[in-house]
DNA sequence: TACACGTGGAC
DNA sequence: TGTCCAAGTGT
């Protein structure tokens, strides 16, 4: 007879991740060297850019952030509109925002030292639950309860919890919370997640690898893959619009910021009619184009094809049409000249309007 | 609480 | 092509 198997203590669980931590870590370009500090200024930025964003996507824009802006009082001395053109392509635009807007209230308000407290951290902007509790692990070495996709789903899958999420929360966080060791709680934390985003990650997860596999409820039972179930989205419409590509004088185009708030806040455009459930017809939508028609130098012409993007909670088709134009721009708007659409916070879905514009208009 | 808020890679 | 989804936050 063999003795029942007992499940491992947390601390037994604890110890077994940081043992692969140590053996498997990543070198990722935020992360201190082991057993050096690390610097809350990179910390705290990559855990803004990583927000709902892959490491792959990250990595290129971290670097650049640092290489422009190696402190916190750097990025706050900065104009909010060259942190904009800096996180353009990035997504997510009200994190560029809330960046700056972090970075002035550190440095004119704490010398530049960033709290080391999870519940301060909360208060500034941008810094929500999962990344007050990640800088102060990773950035300070205290205990914090931090919980992210990963966790989530790393801890769905151990303890077999069946619960759809987003319901299933407040479980996963207690689960993750008696997990959470009072030493090396950075490290903690980051190997949860490196265990996510590399074995446990959320198709085929590679079982055999993982030092948590023989505690693994959900891959005793066999329901590994289908964890965490999630209660179903709702449909993505299909939303239309016109876009106004207006040629000014020495190749020039009109650009236009967007409101501060709302879906690509403060970024530039290429001016547009709303977007719509209804495709628009050239002439209902030159009717509200952002030029008087007295001040067009040309017939409008629409160009061929179709900028296509999706959005989290819609599907955009745009159509072009162009035209000649000359004098100043209206409010918000700015004439760019071609060469210079680089400089500008455009944001994707705006570079592939670019693109075609430029393919097919000249 | 539920929804708005980007993008690109994987399958 | 379509769907999923990634180190979430703000309202």
């Amino acid at each position: 007879m063999s003795a029942p198997r007992r499940s491992p203590t947390p601390r037994a669980l604890a110890q077994l991740l940081l043992g692969w931590y140590d053996r498997e870590r990543r070198r990722l370009p935020w992360r201190a060297a082991p057993g050096e500090a690390a610097d809350p200024y990179r910390v705290w930025l990559s855990e803004v850019m990583l927000q709902q964003t892959t490491v792959a996507a990250v990595i290129p824009y971290f670097h650049r952030f640092l290489e422009r802006w190696p402190t916190v009082a750097d990025l706050a001395a900065a104009p909010v509109e060259e942190v904009m053109q800096a996180w353009a392509g990035l997504g997510y635009y009200a994190r560029a925002r809330n960046l700056h807007q972090c970075a002035r209230m550190v440095t004119d308000w704490r010398g530049g030292l960033f709290p080391d407290e999870e519940e301060a951290l909360r208060q500034l902007p941008g810094i929500g639950d999962y990344t007050a509790a990640a800088i102060a692990a990773i950035a300070f070495g205290h205990r914090a309860v931090v919980v992210d996709g990963n966790v989530e789903r790393v801890m769905a899958r151990l303890f077999a919890v069946t619960e759809p999420l987003p319901g299933a929360k407040p479980r996963l966080k207690a689960l993750a919370a008696k997990l959470t060791p009072a030493k090396r709680a950075g490290d903690y934390a980051q190997a949860v997640m490196d265990l996510g985003a590399t074995l446990c990650s959320p198709r085929n997860p590679a079982c055999g690898l993982c030092p948590w596999r023989d505690a693994c409820a959900g891959r005793l039972a066999g329901i590994e893959a289908e964890l965490p179930a999630r209660t179903p989205k709702a449909e993505r419409p299909t939303r239309r619009g016109l876009v106004f590509w207006i040629i000014g004088d020495d190749d020039s185009v009109l650009l236009r910021r967007r409101p501060p708030q709302g879906l690509l806040g403060g970024m530039m455009e290429v001016p547009s009619t709303e977007w719509r459930a209804e495709a628009w017809e050239l002439a209902e939508a030159v009717a509200d184009s952002p030029l008087a028609a007295a001040k067009l130098a040309g017939p409008w012409r629409l160009l061929p094809g179709l900028v296509r993007h999706t959005f989290t909670h819609f599907h955009l088709e745009l159509t072009v049409a162009t035209a000649r134009a000359r004098g100043q721009p209206p409010a918000r708007g700015l004439w760019c000249p071609l060469d210079r659409l680089s400089d500008q916070a455009l944001p994707s879905v705006m570079r592939k309007v670019v693109h075609l514009a430029l393919s097919k208009a000249y």
